[in-house]
DNA sequence: ATGAAACATGAATCAGTATTCATGTATCCA
DNA sequence: TGGATACATGAATACTGATTCATGTTTCAT
């Protein structure tokens, strides 16, 4: 009932990370609902009840998943942005790292989503302050004369947007992604758009 | 236990219609899982069994409501382009018209966006479907000079995300939304990218 | 007008599953 | 090394909700 600490022993850290392992797994596959308990720790090799020692309710576990998810792809994409030597080239590698990401964890990615529903708050949190920073980047670039005058925020979410579908149909939903090549065709029009 | 047929009274279609008109109420206010049969037949001002009568199960009805959207998604769009006398104009009309059907449906949008989860075949084939109308677009457009040369495809999911993410951004979620103004500064964006 | 087909009803059935709890077993510090 | 704390277990609880069905009522072609 009351809310559970963090583990204190050995034993408990692991079993804390396989319960969460599991959970990414299994709900990544089957979605929030469709996924139980039971399927959880069934997952983690573990009793059913267990899962209580160490998350308060479904909920919680949920939102942990998508914070954590918040947190490796900030760490994917900045790590990637740091080295390039412009914003132009900066938007290339942070697609590239982004779309990386969703091949490399793509239940991480499906959980995300689902926070629309499962976890309204979380899920604009999520996209809010990943657009914040993304704008911050463009605003200073902008003075930097990197790119062109425009408004800052629609152009973050204009772009987070463009990864995101990217992602959908070229990631997980191909069998054979290329990523390189439609980083390529995306970052051209990013940088010259449509106009002939 | 049969898949139910069309209704051929009166009183039957306009049961069948009274109770699509509640799910998507309810199932765009409350989510899928979380709308029971029961929220929407009481929606719908009837008794719960007389929901089979029209429906095989409550995935039969949610396939029926992404169609829907899917439809009346393309009317929208499909309606505003037409006029359009060239591409950059047709990508500004229809960035438009599909924000503004965001503004007027936020249920059905909403549904959409949960099929992703609730049935993963109907949302995929749904924006594959729109992206290759979208895509062949560009191509002629291409083709008459109007647009400079590129991946036609990846361009097409590439404006499908940017539009889904400002109707999140600056619709769903804005309390004042400016639809005019997003669309001003997301056109130029689609036309000339970032480059300075 | 009338009876067969269509439609309406809501209690009962059936299948789950989130959460709790009583009863253990492991860990680890004094 | 003992015992207090932390952790493990899975059956039992408590509840929700999709689907069915036996029993009416309405519609409408004849």
């Amino acid at each position: 009932m009351d809310k559970p600490t963090l583990p204190k022993t050995k034993r408990g850290q692991a079993r804390r990370a396989q319960i969460l392992d599991a959970a990414e797994q299994v709900i990544g596959a089957r979605g929030f609902s469709a996924a139980s308990i039971a399927d959880i720790t069934r997952g983690a090799e573990t009793a059913l009840g267990t899962f209580y020692i160490y998350f308060a309710s479904k909920e919680e576990l949920f939102r942990e998943l998508v914070q954590e998810m918040g947190h490796a792809t900030r760490a994917q994409v900045a790590g990637a942005i740091a080295k390039a030597p412009d914003r132009l080239s900066a938007e290339r590698a942070g697609l590239e790292a982004f779309l990386r990401f969703v091949a490399a964890r793509p239940a991480l990615y499906r959980i995300v989503e689902e926070a629309r529903f499962a976890d309204p708050e979380a899920y604009q949190d999520y996209f809010s302050g990943f657009a914040e920073g993304y704008a911050t980047g463009l605003r200073e670039a902008e003075a930097r004369g990197e790119v062109s005058p425009g408004n800052a925020e629609v152009r973050a979410w204009a772009l987070m947007g463009m990864a995101k579908a990217l992602g959908d149909r070229f990631v997980l939903w191909d069998d054979a992604p290329d990523i390189e090549h439609v980083v390529a065709e995306a970052h051209r029009m990013i940088c010259r758009g449509l106009a002939p």
